[in-house]
DNA sequence: AACGCTATCAACCGCTCAAAC
DNA sequence: GGTTTGAGCGGTTGATAGCGT
């Protein structure tokens, strides 16, 4: 479906597209020829290959400039967009694992919308997919639930019911013996934001490598390790099992599904906490403990589930 | 098979900010 | 100090794959 259309442009690409050099013949306006075909819509495999070979020779940046030189017909701001969501070469695709999820929470929690800044903390995942999960499941999800997602409340149930799930399904993943095909593929998540350093919990920050180690209710333990600098997280089950990866198995659209952290019998459970006949969800009166209002972390939820 | 609906995600838009001039 | 330019951000849109009827 390529497409040429005359090109909604600001003013800044405006000027650039004045500029870009390209013969007069393809030029569009009808009096001053200034602006030229700007190619807009899914990019071509020859495109990208175009995108990816000039920034492998010159690198990256001044991308209006770059545009040109690369002989893209597209903004520069398109090739970055390009650049960054898809071509590089450490970007992640396929599902969030449970662990991505979970500290998508997280981060979202301690953040809000911060996209950008989130991503930063999830190396190989960019803001727009980040984002688009974001939308798509948690945000359809606080809308099933007929409440904000920015609510005290729908942010209740996330920490009391939903990440609390996350982490069994961690725990219940690392402890299962041999690991399916799919979890074996699934890269566990570099956690580059360790919660807050605190007595008695040796995850922190400033060592090489920290360890968190909880139990589940099976009783086989899971260790945390993040190592550093390279961020890694490493998740231990007590048998040994150890499932570490760099994560680029995933690449295309063909990789088994993982599974939506709200599907089957979590979206009943969610259904038992709210009153069927209200027009809105009563949440239960969840026990807040310490921690109260959003000063909580990951820390917290993988404590509560030791026992 | 055809159609409609929904979910997903790549791409775009409008805006802001900072650096350079 | 004002303007231009490049870069980046969050929000939104549109194409399409997948699913149910």
């Amino acid at each position: 479906m390529d497409h040429f259309d005359s090109f909604g442009s600001t003013g800044m690409d405006a000027v650039w597209m004045g500029s870009c050099g390209w013969p007069a013949a393809a030029a569009t306006t009808g009096g001053e020829q200034e602006a030229v075909d700007l190619r807009r819509g899914p990019w071509t495999m020859e495109e990208d290959a175009l995108l990816a070979g000039h920034i492998a020779a010159h690198g990256e940046g001044r991308w209006n400039e770059l545009a040109c030189a690369a002989g893209l017909r597209r903004t520069g701001k398109s090739c970055r967009l390009r650049w960054l969501n898809y071509l590089r070469p450490d970007v992640r695709r396929g599902d969030f694992t449970p662990q991505e999820q979970l500290l998508i929470l997280e981060l979202h929690f301690r953040w809000g919308s911060r996209w950008s800044r989130i991503a930063r903390e999830m190396p190989g995942r960019t803001d727009n997919e980040i984002k688009n999960y974001w939308r798509t499941r948690v945000q359809k999800h606080a809308k099933q639930l007929k409440c904000d997602v920015d609510s005290r409340q729908f942010r209740d149930v996330m920490r009391h019911l939903w990440m609390p799930r996350l982490v069994e399904r961690i725990q219940a993943a690392t402890a299962m013996p041999a690991p399916s095909l799919e979890h074996a593929a699934s890269p566990v998540y570099p956690l580059s934001v360790a919660p807050a350093c605190r007595g008695g919990v040796g995850m922190c920050h400033s060592p090489e490598t920290s360890t968190v180690t909880t139990s589940s209710t099976a009783g086989s333990s899971v260790s945390l390790e993040v190592h550093f600098p390279s961020n890694q997280l490493v998740l231990t089950a007590g048998s040994g099992t150890n499932w570490s990866g760099s994560g680029s198995e995933q690449c295309g659209s063909g990789s088994a599904r993982s599974e939506d952290m709200f599907d089957g019998s979590w979206s009943e459970l969610l259904a038992r906490a709210c009153d069927d006949g209200a027009d809105s969800v009563v949440f239960p009166d969840f026990e807040l403990g310490e921690s109260r209002d959003d000063k909580w972390s990951l820390e917290d939820i993988w404590l509560q589930h030791q026992y």
